[in-house]
DNA sequence: TTACAAGACTAATGATAGTAGTCTTTGCGT
DNA sequence: ACGCAAAGACTACTATCATTAGTCTTGTAA
C-alpha cells in the first residue's frame, strides 16, 4: 500500500455516532465529520459510498451494540425465563437511554437504504425468542416476541420523544407494563 | 385584504401530507410543494415561518386525525371496556397503515420544534385512560395506558419499518399481543 | 531509483432552504 | 371615479451541503 491512512472505517462510524449523539442526525454534515477526523469532506468518499451508506453503517453498529447489551443483561440475571426476559427488557431500555439519538436512528430509519440488514436482526433475536418460548409456549413464541419487542420499543420511543410527560416514575411504569405483558403471555401457555 | 390568495394554510398542510405520503418526508422540497399549489417557493413563507414549522403543522393535523380515528373506532364498538380498548388498538393500527409516512413523522419527530403539542396530546388520551381504568383499576391506569400505547406504537412502527419480516399473520399477532397485555393488565385490578 | 497505487486535497456543480426587495391586485376612504 | 395601503406573489440572490472531477503526495515494491 501507499499513502498513510489518516483514518479508517470503524473510526469514521464511531465518530459519526459520537457527533450524532451530541448534535442529532440532522446536524451531521460530512464536513464536520471530516474535520473531526482531521481530513476534508471529499476524502470520506474513500471509505463510504455516500451519506446514506454512512448512516447505514452507523445503524448496523448500533444494532450490534444493542445485542451486546442483551448479552450483558443475560449474564447478570437469574437463569429462569421470566428473570431473563425482564433483564433483556431493562437492558434494552437502558441502552436506549444511554444513546437516545443513535437508538432512534437505528430503529426508525426512514428509508430502506439506511435500514439495518433484516437477516442479521433475525439472527440476533432468535435467542430471545427461545426464552419467550419458555414463557408463552412454542406455538405463540413468535407472536409473543413481536408484542414484547413492540412494547419495549414503543414505550422507549414515546419516552425519548417526550410523549410521556405526565409525571410518575417511568421506570416503574415500564416495569409494570412489561410484567403485565409477560403475565398475559404466560397464560397463552396454559390454554 | 387585497390580492386574491391562491392558497391557504389548511390547503398547504393537506398538500404537504399528500406529498409526504407519496414520496416520503425527506423528498419534500418547498419548491415541489409550492409548484403543487401553483405558486413559487418563497410565497410559502407568507403562511409558514420555515420548513420546520410547516412539518410541525403536518404533525399536529396528523395527530388530530388519529384521534378522530379513535372516535370512529369507539362508536362502532360494543360498550364494555375490553371491546372498546381493542377497538382503539385496531383503529390506531389501521390508521398507521393507511398513512404510514405521516404516522411515523407525527410520532417520531426528531426535533423539539416539530413535535406535536404535549398538552393537546394529553387531552386526547384522557378518554382512553378512563377506559383503561375500568380494566386495570384507577391506581394503575396511567402506567397501564403508557404500556398499552407503547405496545401499539412499537408494534406498528416495527411493522412499518419492515422489521417484522419473518412471515405469519401480523394482524393476528397484533391482536394476540394486545389481548395478552390486557389480560395481564386486568390482573392488576384484582390484586 | 522509479513506477504505481492509495489517500488526501482543491475546485466546481447542483440541489435546496431561506432572505431582500419589487410588482400587482383589490378593497376602502375620499 | 381615484388613489392609496396592504396582502400576496415573484425574481434574484445567498448560504449550506452532498457529491464529483481531477490533481498532488507519499510510501512500498520491483
Amino acid at each position: 500500500m501507499a499513502y498513510p491512512a489518516q483514518t479508517d472505517y470503524p473510526t469514521i462510524i464511531a465518530t459519526a455516532q459520537r457527533l450524532i449523539e451530541r448534535d442529532g442526525v440532522e446536524q451531521l454534515a460530512l464536513a464536520s465529520l471530516a474535520s473531526e477526523l482531521g481530513i476534508k469532506a471529499p476524502s470520506l468518499y474513500r471509505y463510504v459510498a455516500n451519506k446514506t451508506a454512512l448512516l447505514r453503517g452507523v445503524v448496523t453498529v448500533t444494532i450490534r451494540q444493542l445485542f451486546v447489551a442483551y448479552d450483558h443483561a443475560l449474564t447478570n440475571s437469574a437463569a429462569d425465563a421470566q428473570s431473563q426476559m425482564l433483564a433483556i427488557c431493562h437492558g434494552h431500555r437502558q441502552f436506549a437511554h444511554a444513546q437516545p439519538k443513535n437508538y432512534s436512528l437505528a430503529l426508525t430509519a426512514a428509508s430502506d437504504e439506511q435500514r439495518a440488514d433484516p437477516a442479521s436482526l433475525v439472527a440476533m433475536v432468535l435467542p430471545v425468542q427461545a426464552i419467550m418460548a419458555q414463557i408463552s409456549g412454542q406455538d405463540h413464541s413468535l407472536a409473543a416476541l413481536r408484542g414484547m419487542l413492540g412494547l419495549i420499543h414503543g414505550f422507549v420511543l414515546l419516552e425519548l420523544n417526550q410523549q410521556l410527560q405526565r409525571g410518575g416514575d417511568l421506570s416503574a411504569d415500564f416495569d409494570l407494563a412489561v410484567r403485565s405483558y409477560l403475565a398475559g403471555a404466560a397464560q397463552l401457555n396454559t390454554d
